[in-house]
DNA sequence: TTACCATGAGAACGTTCGTTCTCTATAGTA
DNA sequence: TACTATAGAGAACGAACGTTCTCATGGTAA
């Protein structure tokens, strides 16, 4: 027998492959218990419902996503930098094989009519990753309008990328997301700031 | 009793309030008869499948989108204007009440793991206003490079818009297309077009 | 060994849904 | 008036799903 975190962690990855390759409505329980190789009652011990297993997946992606983008911005050295590497992050994901989307954005889509807390967790990811841009550019020295101009670009490439279903969204985001750099960091850029 | 055309159009009207309001797959058919006031054997005698009903759905709603964008490009006078009205187009939409998010995103998310006929239907929505942008980038005497970015602000607002909830995204990407385009048209901006 | 408890496998339950079928009422026609 | 064709109302059907329940099994304590 395995213990209570194994379990869990089996459990959230396996629901995690199945419900970003088909859907979470189209996945039954037993499509999660023959993949993990959990008894139901063993998942249904561990989440009260299928509604908190979603959010426990959405976390699972968040802690994914957040670890990707530290990464990223691990190689950059300069705010700006690590403001444009998060554009070669979403480059190098789009180019994944199964990738179809944002998890968060699907899921929004698909169950925005739902369940509240799942609501609730796509924006606070979505939320977080707004603050993170918002932090970078003020270290970059940049007007604070900047963050959600690139939080857009970053939002917007992944539902082109997606929908269009090939990777050239990140590289066109991310020289969007130069330029606007550029301008918000060029001398006479700061008349409209001061 | 009412002729085919006026049938279709109240199936898919009806259709059209309740994907929109609470997804495709939360909508039973039986919902859709109700609304309309059409008998089921009628709809099935319109529309083979639910996923038929579907793609002629997103047929309206492209309709519409098509009209309300051609309405504000209508009110601009140069390519340039025409392309900030977009983001004027989306501004009001934002503040609809009932406004959650693009309808072409959210069923795509619901159903990209299912009907081929939707997905195909989503993409060539998006392709066509990916072509519109490119359109007036070209009027507007400006890269080629640029309409992919602007078409990228404005998914990524719809998407932000969406999950966030409120309608400022159309502003703040606004304000970045028109950097954009700024950067796009200034005399020193020849230098890498030319 | 025997009694007991937890566990996994999967049957079972109640609901919902897409789709089809039945029945009835009506309208038109001779 | 009698017959026919059509269409609406809604029952029916088969499948799928989330969730719970049953039962057999295997390990453990006395």
């Amino acid at each position: 027998m395995i213990d209570d975190t194994e379990a869990r962690k089996r459990i959230v990855e396996a629901a995690d492959r199945l419900f970003y390759a088909r859907g979470v409505q189209a996945v039954g329980m037993d499509a999660v218990r023959a993949e993990a190789g959990v008894s139901l009652k063993r998942i249904y011990s561990l989440f009260p419902s299928k509604d908190d297993l979603t959010v426990a997946v959405l976390r699972h992606r968040r802690a994914q996503w957040n670890a990707g983008l530290a990464a990223g911005a691990a190689q950059a050295h300069t705010a700006r930098a690590k403001l444009l590497a998060i554009f070669d992050f979403l480059d190098a994901w789009f180019r994944e094989p199964d990738f179809h989307g944002c998890a968060f954005i699907n899921v929004f889509g698909e169950l925005s009519g739902g369940s509240d807390d799942v609501r609730r967790t796509v924006r606070e990811q979505k939320q977080a990753f707004a603050d993170y841009v918002a932090a970078l550019v003020r270290d970059a020295g940049a007007p604070a309008a900047l963050a959600p101009q690139i939080a857009i670009l970053a939002e917007g490439a992944q539902t082109t990328a997606a929908i269009l279903g090939g990777p050239e969204a990140a590289a066109q985001a991310r020289a969007a997301a130069a330029t606007l750099l550029d301008a918000a960091l060029a001398p006479d850029a700061g008349r409209a700031a001061a």
